[in-house]
DNA sequence: TTGTAAGCGTTATCAA
DNA sequence: TTGATAACGCTTACAA
């Protein structure tokens, strides 16, 4: 394998010159310029990157920490954050799947001297405990975190205000009973919906009863599951807001099995409007999260740290999200045709 | 940033000292050692891997490289290259969107030193161009690769197989006149299901008639687009083959908007089984590919390799499919219920 | 404009 | 069992 030495040699100069040519901040002659070129193209040679940083303490990489890889949301979020990464022209050191403290500590640690910053997921105190060392030596921002964390920069979803609104216009359809599947106890989007919910029944002058929330894991068949407990219950719901669209997606398929009809005798709400829901009979209403956005965003901060280190500038956002009413709920979409021109366009960009 | 000479200096030994104790290979006095660990931790000391890789020649680092990150597809894929590389140890430097032989080509040049090997998802001769120059220095393991390449294990999908069988189940179901959605002109995948699709005619004494087959891209608006298409035909084909799922379900779309029933009046069948075919209504027929083991196949035969680089040894695997029936192409599923007791499991590993 | 040489933080080879 | 010290491949003062 060719080094910055061999080019040297071949290009007769000085290793000094060849890095020069290659980094192209520093004057160098023409003609030397193109000697070099010519040997780097003839040795084929390619600049060791582990080296490069070792002296120059940059990376131009970027660490990515997802609690999970798993369904259209997370992949989305990567697909952000390796698009923007991309045109910085930052590289993405991804890694799923991390439950404890320890999980996240070892995963930051391998990948020491390997990363110039860290984007991480951090949606329950658990995970985001661990943060506090690893800021010493790296400016992280996360992505849903459950509380501000010191000199992080973060990106939130507007879990509340989105909750609330399904619920409120469930109560605008005119449902007085309705029920939750909860996501997973500790995460904060799912516990900022489970508030969301509360207050939209609140201002309806609707009293919230524990009775009429099932926990749920904001996996399908934990929405599977809830069906069942709540066709129990007395009064029975005539409406369900799910805290996730997986959960409210098995929980349209229990309801189907038991012979209930989707939105006639109960309406279902979901959030994150996944690809899926769009396509669900019936089309699922649901709280469109832009899950691409997120991940740019949350680059986009990290860019602006790793840009200014010193600045201490740490910016807390939250992204937007907007009802999307399909049928699941029973209303029908602003659009007076019932047979749309084709399929939805999905969030491409 | 504490590096190993604050670490040597606090516990009073040399810098080898503390190299061995992180390294656990060779000897060490016991005492020695704890007071190195205590160093350690007092100094929150963590490697650097760029310094280290530096020496070793080691990264722990697997590149990944795919055309795409959209969809269900691509980030099952993923997850199974994640989830394996992180059980061996293996960090996973990941890039999407590369569709010249210079993209790749960048792409790859940027991750020099920084990864041991590059598992590289190469559906066209384009892409795979690139590997030649690649492979002499890194070891390359190639998924869905259009041909062989000297030194490259590869993984493939059972495309032609796949396509035969669905077109013999439909042909068993009665049907004569049956379409094709393709995929991309150059993809191994969409060529293979082509070429699978008029065997399958083939053999059941029906020729291929090329107007039955419209070209589309693998996206849902081009089979969402092939619909108008087929739908002029004389005669009129009753069954419609999609290369893959996102095409069939933008077809089923626009066969409902045209107020036709599938299955009655024309029956689908797709290809991938992406989470999305089982909640179509109706729900879709399609050929299964294992997508989370695909990924990890791929892994593991980087892993073979690197365990043994001068070994050569080369494997071509194909990782099998399986016709799922669903409703979409008119047939009942071979259990007596039309009721399911809950959603279909997912491929969770 | 170019070259020399001193690091960067490790591991690995020798001696001791 | 330990310690000096020479790499590893690059960037970057500083000097020429």
């Amino acid at each position: 394998m060719a080094t910055i030495r061999d080019v040297a040699k071949t290009a007769g100069v000085s290793i000094a010159t060849v890095s020069r040519v290659f980094n192209g901040n520093t004057a160098v002659n023409e003609d030397t310029a193109l000697q070099v070129w010519a040997a780097a193209s003839a040795l084929d040679y390619w600049p060791n990157g582990a080296a490069r940083s070792l002296t120059t303490n940059r990376t131009s990489t970027l660490g990515v920490l997802l609690p999970d890889l798993y369904g259209d949301f997370f992949s989305e979020v990567i697909r952000g954050i390796d698009q923007l990464a991309k045109r910085e022209k930052y590289q993405t050191l991804v890694s799923g799947s991390h439950a404890s403290v320890e999980d996240v500590l070892a995963a930051t640690r391998a990948m020491r001297g390997r990363i110039d910053g860290l984007v991480m997921m951090a949606p329950d105190s658990i995970t985001v405990e661990s943060v506090a060392r690893i800021r010493r030596r790296l400016p992280v921002v996360l992505i849903s975190p459950p509380f501000a964390v010191d000199g992080c920069s973060s990106v939130s979803i507007a879990s509340f205000s989105g909750a609330r609104a399904a619920v409120a216009h469930l109560v605008g359809l005119g449902h007085r009973e309705i029920a939750m599947v909860a996501g997973p106890a500790g995460n904060v989007d799912a516990e900022e919906r489970l508030r969301g919910y509360r207050r939209g029944l609140l201002e309806a002058g609707i009293q919230p009863r524990d009775e009429f929330v099932v926990q749920g894991d904001f996996r399908e068949s934990s929405g599977y599951a809830a069906a069942a407990a709540l066709l129990d219950r007395r009064p029975r719901p005539t409406a369900v807001f799910a805290a996730n669209d997986c959960m409210a997606i098995g929980l349209m398929s229990a309801l189907g099995n038991a012979g209930l009809s989707v939105p006639h005798d109960v309406a279902v709400v979901g959030f994150d409007n996944i690809t899926m829901a769009q396509y669900m009979r019936p089309p699922l209403t649901t709280v469109h999260v832009d899950a691409y956005a997120l991940g740019q965003k949350a680059v986009r901060l990290m860019l602006d740290t790793l840009a200014d280190p010193e600045g201490g500038k740490v910016t807390v956002q939250t992204i937007d999200v907007i009802l999307k009413v399909r049928s699941s709920c029973g209303a029908r979409p602003a659009v007076a045709t019932n047979t749309p021109a084709g399929p939805e366009t999905n969030q491409q960009r």
